[in-house]
DNA sequence: GGATGTGAATGTCTTCACAGCT
DNA sequence: AGCTGTGAAGACATTCACATCC
């Protein structure tokens, strides 16, 4: 088990543990490097080399075996024990996430909505009570949250960030539309849709 | 200007954008390259090396010129015309992404909302009439859309992209789980969600 | 003096290609 | 024969460091 596993070989792993689980839900018994790199987009080679990194499990001739490879994908990506989830930003964004699928089922459960409007504190948010973000470390500290998700806008999102690590709380899914200075104890993932339509309109501008 | 710029550097020249835009707003006349690294969360030379891809502009000893770098980033990333957006998926997702401060502001227009669920198409979706998907080949010989928004699970997002495809259109924003297979000419972004929440369960469970 | 622009060095990730196991 | 596991090579991206210019 190296060292440092590239973000970029996570990705990859996740989708993989996608596919495999499919596999596995149609009854398969091994799936091939070549396959799963067609499922992912990616190539054979870079497949046995993500693998490979956390042991060697496949058997030559024939494939990873399929039951095996979802166990020890889902041991690798921590997705065996159940993460606690904390959502800031009780709107359409936040909403979007909990409604995705795979949010609970990939063991992502909410333990709290919060706000920082007055309007909408004490109201009901996909059932659950939307409480004041003042509150939050107080909450934070019984409730032990491992994940919160910053649905807020640009303006309020480091000094939100600030309050959550006080809070204790070690990852930050970002959807505000800026970068979050945070200690290196805490891991952030920043999902900037802004950036991703840009990207296209650059695409868009510059092709043929 | 270099036959390819890559992706990581479209996405920091969009950071550096928002920041170089707020900056104008702030009536402040240069930027250095040290300033906007602190913002965007990299490093001058990184700054220098980016901005410098698309020929040199800045003044040696004061900075970038902000208004100038405003205008040349714009153009860069072809938000100086206006982009027609359709969004496929009349549901949680669409709805975030059309109320996402800059998306109307930085000239992405949408031109129409699609589903095909019976129950929605008719109804009226932020203002727009919900289309039968069905229909997409038909209105988009007539209204040109540059970009189409996937907002649909993953089972049937890649008949809808192929769809999207026939139609003509040459961008698509992915939303939903999976990677789309498209041809060269078409550019994909795929906005994952349940990668990145596996990315911080994955340094939750491997952190010291 | 102060900050850019940029070749060179370094670091990181991906692809190649083949030995080795089943 | 088929497919994995993996060093070595290659491609790509970042950082260094300094000459250059305002």
């Amino acid at each position: 088990m190296p060292k440092h596993i590239a973000d970029s070989t996570v990705r990859r792993l996740s989708l993989y543990l996608r596919f495999v689980e499919e596999a596995l839900g149609r009854g398969l018994r091994t799936i091939s490097s070549d396959t799963l790199a067609a499922l992912g987009g990616t190539t054979s080679a870079q497949v046995r080399k993500d693998l490979s990194s956390f042991g060697s499990f496949g058997k030559r001739g024939l494939g990873y075996p399929i039951p095996d490879l979802v166990e020890r994908l889902r041991d690798i990506l921590g997705l065996e024990r159940e993460w606690r989830v904390v959502i800031i930003g009780a709107g359409r964004i936040g909403s979007a996430l909990a409604h995705y699928p795979g949010f609970s089922q990939h063991g992502f459960r909410i333990v709290g909505v919060y706000d920082n409007d007055a309007e909408k504190i004490g109201r009901s948010w996909d059932g659950h009570p939307i409480r004041d973000v003042a509150h939050l470390g107080r909450d934070a500290s019984r409730e032990k949250p491992d994940i919160a998700v910053l649905a807020i806008p640009a303006d309020t999102a480091q000094a939100t960030a600030d309050h959550v690590v006080r809070a204790g709380i070690r990852a930050i899914l970002n959807f505000a539309p800026t970068p979050l200075r945070v200690p290196d104890s805490v891991t952030v993932k920043t999902v900037n849709m802004a950036l991703e339509l840009e990207g296209l309109s650059y695409a868009l501008a510059h092709k043929r």
